[in-house]
DNA sequence: TCAATACATATGGATTTCCGTATATTCGCC
DNA sequence: GGCGAATATACGGAAATCCATATGTATTGA
């Protein structure tokens, strides 16, 4: 799927502050569920929702069902130069993501996660 | 200068695919001048001059001018992990740029760069 | 000084992107 | 089954992006 994941077609996913924000704090977290991106990027549900269905369609998430909520994680195919990418990204811009990772952390009721070992 | 080169701010620049590829093809051959991305890229010269422009104005290149041509190479001030992302992307991208690089290669009367010695 | 080459920029329009709002859909629970 | 919470999608319209074409500027050389 993430084959053709062109140059441009991965920088166009990232073009977009919402979309930036929301992959960069996927991949440091691991996993985040919808209502908890929209607490820590402060934006509108539906605008949340529609950039990951963009970011899960262009091959750069994956997602899965848990009850209620939807939880997404970087797409387990991707490219290693996309993570490379990614994570080159990531550890030069921790101050530039720092509000909405204490957003997060100051989250009230986030869901619980079923726990790995079971 | 490209201090405030976010992360979309940089990925924005990167998500054309002209300008996706004059970069890489710059990254990759250290300096190139207008007319030789025209011939690399087989676009047309006010199409690749615009994007030149605002590679230059988003901080991501700057040029030189040598007698009627002007050559553009990365900004010397570039991040760090605005090289690293570049050089990532590159080395899987290889066989994207082929095209490009062979059409380069195959350029006629190509201008001389100034020896770097004198 | 004239012409040619290399490059830059202006203009107008077509297309794409993005968003707010409203409306599905899906799931858990009573 | 009915209801509320979480998520997804549809539908406009506003704004940004991209391009072709035409024109401007700078440099070289005759």
């Amino acid at each position: 799927m993430s084959d053709h994941l062109t140059p441009p077609a991965l920088f166009k996913s990232l073009a977009d502050e919402t979309r930036a924000r929301a992959v960069l704090l996927i991949a440091e977290q691991g996993e985040l569920c919808v209502c908890e991106l929209v607490c820590a990027l402060g934006d509108s549900q539906p605008k949340i929702s529609r950039h990951l269905a963009q970011l899960r369609s262009s091959g750069l998430l994956q997602d899965r069902r848990q009850g209620q909520w939807v939880y997404y994680r970087l797409a387990s195919d991707l490219p290693q130069w996309v993570r490379d990418v990614l994570a080159a990204t990531l550890a030069a811009n921790r101050t530039w993501l720092e509000q909405d990772v204490s957003r997060l952390a100051n989250m009230g009721d986030r869901p619980a996660r079923l726990a790995t070992c079971c």
